[in-house]
DNA sequence: TATGACTGTTCAATAAATCTAAATAATAAT
DNA sequence: ATTATTATTTAGATTTATTGAACAGTCATA
């Protein structure tokens, strides 16, 4: 059994509280999981888990094994990497998260280029407009829009998105173009929200001249929590949305979309980098967050 | 392949420069501790140890990698004791060297008491009169008698052997009993040298009054490298011999060897334990060292 | 210069481990 | 109760590691 392994599967094990998980995260059988874990308590003569069939909770001796292994494992890889001087010697996996629209507007069709300075790196990309657990999934950084709640990780602002209102084309034919706030009493307001439970809220705007906030409700009965189905709700001519420019910006571009409003903006979602407060973050990981930085940037203010 | 492994058997081979040595200290084919090299160099991309098949050298970066592999290392094995809090469950295996005397006059008999405390530590002790190279070899701790003059390692004095002189019985009937030291040139003195090459250089005394060294050039041609030997060229009316009473009480007790001219007293043996100057020591040597010393110290003076 | 002893590497057969997949057993929620 | 989920077990297939012998350099000696 190879005992670094063993460590690296526990550390997962017990972050995630859950077997299936961790070996997920991993990509690797269940059954490893299982039987490393039994070998490594078998190895310290303790029991590092509690553990029924539906609930793992760590013990006191599991925890602070944790600690100790979670440090001894990143020593373990920065060891790995402390020759590794030229990009194309990195190399391992990573797993990272960013939202559907990040992923296929912005990061994807970039892509090529890192992967062609760091040919040895495989990257997990998950596509996902709902949040993940960082940790506990295993991912060495995450991409996000909106306000950071959880404290437990380190968060790099990047930026923001400027967000922008639009119809389509076909909309606009049938009901007209908004010029006011007040207009949009007539209109037709798709909602984007993350919960299905979460009362939709409406819009919001910043005055332009006097940066007071200003509200105007939802009308309209159409909710969605996933950005490309709010987007081709736009595009079939079901309402007005408001969403993050860089995703909307090709559709306007070639005339399927129409930006109205430009002079009311809502106020810019902030875009955040987050990752593990590990001590030591893996340089596969420094790079890729450096490179995904300097590639939002272009698309983001402030 | 196991990357602690792979670490451990690149540590010995670094300190003993030399892959079969290393694999012998640790018990494996020197094609393992080969394979394993390479993979560590592939591992980290850079070469570890400059060989050609006759020398084997560091390289500057396996240096590097070499300190923080020993701490690693080290962490690694602290880790896995952590919980290990009764004797029985220390594990592992300890390699000792000692000389022929000591083991088998004073460790040996007493061995099954440690081994009753501690039966899950497989003990491999070697006994030889000439000087092992701790580190090289891969010993956990070595006991040796007289001076010490290797500096990079952590020297623990025990106390010092009470040297006593003898001669047969068989011995005496021929050539009598000398009663004071100039008698002595009139009897074989039979000398114990480590080196062949060395020349032997007579019996010392300490005058018991004034403190003063006296000097007896040995008389006789028989020069002996081995403990054993010695005591049996002695045991065989051979001559005299002046060595560690621990090892010859037993014969005198039982009469075939006879204590002579006690009132001369050689300056005492000094008994050292070494071992080697790791940040961390497991905790199965030092229990083994705090039972030797335990064990050691009734046989022994000031 | 040739020989002999010693060393690190290679290689193919063997041994061991891991993975896959499916079945099992146990628990919490419905 | 029933269902869904989860950790564990099991067995065969596959991959990986181990090992002892053969190989190919290198240094010291004659």
């Amino acid at each position: 059994m190879n005992q670094l392994e063993a460590m690296r599967i526990f550390v997962r094990v017990a972050e995630a509280a859950s077997f299936t998980q961790a070996a997920q995260a991993l990509g690797l059988p269940k059954a490893s999981a299982s039987i490393a874990i039994q070998w490594l308590e078998n190895l310290t003569g303790t029991r590092l888990l509690h553990r029924t069939t539906r609930r793992v909770q760590i013990t006191q001796d599991g925890q602070v094994f944790y600690e100790r292994c979670k440090d001894l494992v990143a020593d373990m890889e920065e060891l790995q990497e402390l020759f590794r001087l030229h990009p194309s010697d990195l190399q391992g996996r990573l797993r990272v998260d960013m939202s559907v629209g990040a992923a296929s507007n912005i990061v994807v069709p970039r892509l090529p280029e890192f992967m062609a300075i760091y040919p040895n790196i495989d990257i997990e990309l998950s596509a996902s407009d709902h949040f993940v657990d960082v940790i506990g999934e295993g991912f060495d950084c995450v991409l996000r829009a909106g306000n950071i709640t959880d404290s437990s990780l380190i968060a790099r602002r990047l930026g923001a998105y400027r967000l922008i209102n639009c119809m389509s084309s076909t909309y606009a034919a049938n009901h007209g173009t908004p010029q006011t706030l007040d207009d949009l009493k007539n209109h037709t307001l798709i909602h984007y929200s993350l919960g299905f439970g979460a009362k939709p809220t409406g819009f919001e705007y910043v005055d332009s001249l006097t940066g007071e906030p200003l509200h105007v409700p939802v009308t309209g009965s159409l909710t969605v929590n996933n950005s490309s189905a709010y987007l081709a709700a736009c595009l079939a001519g079901l309402g007005i949305i408001q969403g993050p420019e860089p995703g909307l910006r090709p559709h306007i571009d070639n005339g399927s979309l129409i930006e109205i409003l430009p002079e009311y903006q809502a106020a810019p979602l902030p875009v955040t980098l987050l990752y593990g407060n590990r001590r030591h973050v893996p340089k596969r990981v420094q790079v890729f967050m450096a490179w995904l930085e300097k590639t939002m940037k272009p698309q983001l203010e402030s």
